[in-house]
DNA sequence: CGTTCTCTTGAGATCCCTCAACACCTGTGG
DNA sequence: CCACAGGTGTTGAGGGATCTCAAGAGAACG
């Protein structure tokens, strides 16, 4: 569901977290899988806050940002949906969030309809939608410790470290990482500004802990250090 | 399920959700209502983060605070938990949250083969219980935007509008409300410190939005202020 | 009536933000 | 092929919101 927020269900298989949580699943991947597949372009929005909640959206190419805005244009990013993610379900009648595709995306809309009706006929549907959502949440709040009690540098390293496990690797044996977001958008995600994630990557550069390759892949030379930093345990780094 | 993130379930009663969800409840509260329910003493633990997910855990009296730490003892609250609201749910197979009375606490604890059997077995229980849950997350990302992009006032204010409508009224006719935290709790919660906690409500009632009886019942002179403060709206306090 | 805990207030330090300039890349059109 | 514009990323200098450290006031309790 959530993508850098969910080591858990690290494939990006459609629906891996039914199989993560061990459900029987064979009707179930079927339901699903034959609703329909749209394509959005970059920059579309699947829904908006405010807006009537009519579908939930399973990703199945692309990734998507869900976030939220105050009058003034502060934007805060509450997570990054990958493949195999669910967006949509962090409320119940209308969106709290809005949707936006980062990228060309696959997407599959599932009607609220549909999930009821499965909800209601498919034994472990719910179970396993519960689960999910638990599991998200889980990871919101892991979240919310990054942007309450940690500095640039811990929220950037603990950033970095998600994103790795959601990422499909580019090469298999490398450590070289696809960030499929712009700078502006992490920093909207970890609570700081555009030319702080900069310098934050600079400095975690400058530590040895990555290497930059162009501005959107990163390789993680240090691992442990990056760990470190990220878990507030590293003296170095602030 | 989150006392002050959690507008929607208002009421105080045990498992308001049901009914705020419109589920058919009737055999469902009976069956939580024939869990056991024990006394947790003041600052005494429901769980810890690590330990197995053994029970869920509803509370019918006091309030839990639900939080993590990291290695150097930074604390973030994510969330509080009142009557009615329910607890350990943010994970599966075992607790991401550490969870603590904040107060003398009267708690039904359900375990998880029961919740699993309820899941089976009780039409709707699994279907009430991923709505809570999906609320539950739309109301942590709320507080995502708190902590990532709210200056201390706009937290503070925030904050006192979302408990507001939790509290219990002490007298039905005032706005004066109970705030059954301490000041580093709410730092904890708000990401700040208690200091800046302590001049943030300083600062609140030198603008005549709020006044203080003793520290911890607040009167809310200027709701439509303490909204206008809280959304970002406010030109006269950062 | 000390002891302890909590809350408040002050003064200085610091991390991050704001404002600004510049480098880089891409696409476009002359 | 080059000039230019727009978007994006990086770096620098200064300022400000919040933190840190410190002291004192108030309340609870034995």
């Amino acid at each position: 569901m959530n993508a850098v927020l969910s080591p858990r269900t690290s494939t990006s298989s459609i629906a891996p977290w039914v199989r993560s949580n061990g459900i029987d699943n064979a009707s179930f991947s079927h339901s699903l899988s034959s609703t329909i597949e749209r394509k959005y372009s970059e920059h579309e929005h699947l829904f908006l806050e405010g807006e009537k909640q009519t579908h939930l959206f399973l990703i199945v190419e692309g990734v998507v940002s869900v976030y939220k805005l105050l009058s003034d244009g502060r934007r805060q990013i509450s997570s990054f949906a990958y493949p195999g993610d669910i967006v949509g379900l962090d409320s119940v009648g209308s969106h709290v969030n809005s949707g936006e595709a980062l990228s060309e995306c696959r997407i599959r809309c599932i009607s609220v309809n549909t999930i009821e009706k499965l909800i209601r006929n498919e034994p472990g549907f719910g179970r396993a939608l519960l689960y999910l959502t638990a599991n998200e949440l889980g990871d919101t709040r892991e979240q919310l410790l990054s942007l309450g009690r940690k500095s640039a540098a811990e929220k950037l390293a603990t950033f970095l470290q998600r994103i790795a496990l959601r990422s499909e690797k580019s090469s298999d044996y490398s450590n070289i990482i696809a960030i499929p977001m712009k700078r502006s958008e992490i920093a909207d995600f970890l609570g700081l500004t555009v030319e702080t994630v900069s310098r934050t990557f600079t400095k975690l550069r400058t530590c040895q802990v990555i290497r930059l390759h162009g501005s959107d892949n990163v390789e993680i030379l240090d691992p442990d250090g990056l760990k470190m930093i990220a878990d507030g345990g590293s003296v170095g780094v602030s």
